[in-house]
DNA sequence: GTTGGAGCTGCATGAATTTT
DNA sequence: AAAATTCATGCAGCTCCAAC
């Protein structure tokens, strides 16, 4: 590959920057000034995220009915990274990203959350290829790390993935890393080995795994490239 | 009888705060 | 010290009723 394809996803309006307070009960973000409260979209723990300097916020249309009238959509650390947080975009990033042709080796219809079974659905279908697409905030260095607490959920989707596999069927994971400062993907060893050892098995057993890289921006966000995924 | 949609309930989420 | 509660939002999965 001599060049490389990317994907830009808009932000409906530009955001707005503001001095960041703290993180409150999950789901509030406040600035530093009276009145600034936005709603945290992310459901993560934001490990390493909270020591923020500034938060990027989208305001909502009083229409919307919302309650808070800002979302926040990034986080500016000391040395000016942009980290997106809104767990929401990933599966739209990766959907966008794989249409322009990012990921080489898959073609086909994209489907977004699509029923495998009764109990489980994947984030995308594209073509015969399963897909899960998890949002990766965390970094050590130029390392980007998943996840940033235990998680046995994604441990479970990556043994369903390799049990797609081992039938026969072709899957894919994803991880979206939403900050501009990283070269490489690693599993977070340290902070959740069993979720490590999933991966190295399903890697192993035939999964495929793609860490995307993002460029942020207070107009929108852009796939820009992939990062190796090492384990 | 069958379908579609509106509208409701309940669940899931992480951490601080409050109650027991 | 432990358990329950709270917070905003999106979404799955219901029910109810109207339109065929």
């Amino acid at each position: 590959m001599t060049h490389t394809s990317t994907y830009t996803l808009p932000f409906a309006t530009p955001l707005v920057r503001w001095d960041f307070g703290r993180r409150e009960k999950r789901f509030f973000m406040y600035g530093c000034e009276e009145g600034q409260i936005a709603h945290c979209p992310n459901t993560g723990s934001m490990m390493g995220l909270l020591d923020a300097k500034a938060v990027w916020v989208t305001p909502y249309p009083v229409e919307s009915g919302r309650k808070l009238l800002f979302g926040a959509e990034m986080m500016e650390m000391a040395d000016g990274t942009l980290v997106g947080i809104n767990t929401h975009l990933p599966n739209k990033l990766a959907a966008g990203a794989i249409a322009a042709g990012l990921v080489t080796g898959l073609s086909g219809d994209i489907k977004i959350e699509v029923k495998f079974d009764a109990k489980t659905r994947f984030d995308l279908k594209v073509g015969e290829t399963w897909v899960e697409v998890k949002n990766v905030t965390l970094a050590e260095g130029d390392v980007a790390l998943f996840p940033d607490a235990k998680t046995e959920r994604g441990a479970k989707h990556l043994r369903e993935l390799q049990g797609i596999v081992e039938a026969g069927g072709s899957a894919l994971q994803v991880y979206m890393v939403q900050r501009a400062d990283c070269t490489t993907f690693k599993p977070a060893e340290q902070i959740d080995p069993v979720y490590a050892a999933a991966l190295r098995s399903a890697m192993a057993a035939g999964v495929k795994a793609v860490a995307l890289g993002c460029t942020l921006t207070k107009h929108g966000i852009t796939v820009d490239r992939t990062l190796p995924v090492v384990v």
